[in-house]
DNA sequence: CGATTTAAGGACCAATCGGTCTATATATAT
DNA sequence: ATATATATAGACCGATTGGTCCTTAAATCG
């Protein structure tokens, strides 16, 4: 999976795979088939690492504020610094095969669906304690968030500061909160 | 420009190029160099569209709110159903090479500051007219919309419905305007 | 019109691509 | 211990990769 995330699907070549999983040709296509396949495997697996950490994160006991702070200083300490050169294999992954590659484009929208619908679930337990600024839609919200979100990957790329990454998303929060 | 747009630098192989250039081997390679130069031409390209087109919604003589609601309308089109689903050719370098390649590296996160730089120079104007909600700062209110807009042609790539993303996009501006 | 420069076409190259297959080693089972 | 099943290593395959080079056509200039 981290040779795919590092480097893409068409950037990553059979000896980085052989070199990576320290099988030998024969074998990986005997366990997987073809690249292609083991890349879907790969990337189902990132797919229910990240949706598991989200529902760690928003659908614990505590308040769904917090739920949300956290997700949103996780994904900040991802983007930032050397964290964020790496990348997201999903957004990668999106912008490299999701537009003709349908197997991929199901995935990858099924992905942004699970975080948007658990984002707004959290918000819109915030908005029935009350902790809502007024006028905030949680279903708006949420598609707010989750652009914002996979747009702090992209900029991650350029290795922005933690800090100020950190501040950017407290500011779109504090927009949401009261 | 186009082809790499569409199936980005590893996914693009001579014949596409020869084949979208009309040119042959030969005088491709004596007129670009080699495919990464060209690939350095093409993305220079687009990062003057861009910014060119940028600086035509959002320097206009007219307010700077409906500025930087043109500047969001202009996303929301091109990052809504088949438009969507093309992609960037700047978001799919970022994520494709701006990790491991210098000179496109630099190229990416320079376009991503000329367009925080526009985007809070637009908000700072709509500031001084008094056009902003209390206490929002327009270096952050920019680093916001900055990382929105590139979340929307992540999500565009699943061709999401344009009038969603609009209605997302209004309500993100409606957060800082009064 | 003829000479010279310029650019086009495409054969050609080594290297690498994803993928197959066979020979060898290892483990299992009787 | 021997026969059998399993899995390893890596030689090998045609196709394609990015890139070079030589021949031929076109255009420019005297």
């Amino acid at each position: 999976m981290g040779v795919f995330w590092s480097r893409g699907y068409h950037g990553t070549a059979l000896p980085d795979l052989l070199h990576a999983t320290k099988l030998s040709r024969g074998s990986l296509y005997a366990a997987f088939g073809d690249k292609h396949s083991l890349f879907l495997r790969a990337l189902d697996r990132y797919i229910v690492d990240a949706v598991t950490r989200m529902d760690l994160e928003l659908t614990s006991p505590r308040e769904p504020i917090d739920g949300l702070r956290a997700f949103l200083a996780g994904y900040v300490d991802r983007t930032s610094g050397a964290n964020g050169r790496r990348g997201c294999l999903l957004v990668a992954t999106a912008m490299e095969l999701a537009g003709q590659d349908a197997e991929v484009g199901r995935r990858v929208a099924g992905f942004f669906k699970a975080m948007e619908t658990r984002v707004a679930d959290a918000l819109s337990r915030a908005k029935t304690m009350g902790k809502l600024a007024d006028g905030v839609e949680p279903s708006s919200a949420a598609k707010i968030l989750v652009c914002f979100v996979e747009g702090l990957r992209v900029i991650g790329k350029t290795a922005p500061a933690r800090t100020t990454s950190q501040a950017t998303a407290d500011a779109l929060l504090d927009c949401f909160t009261r």
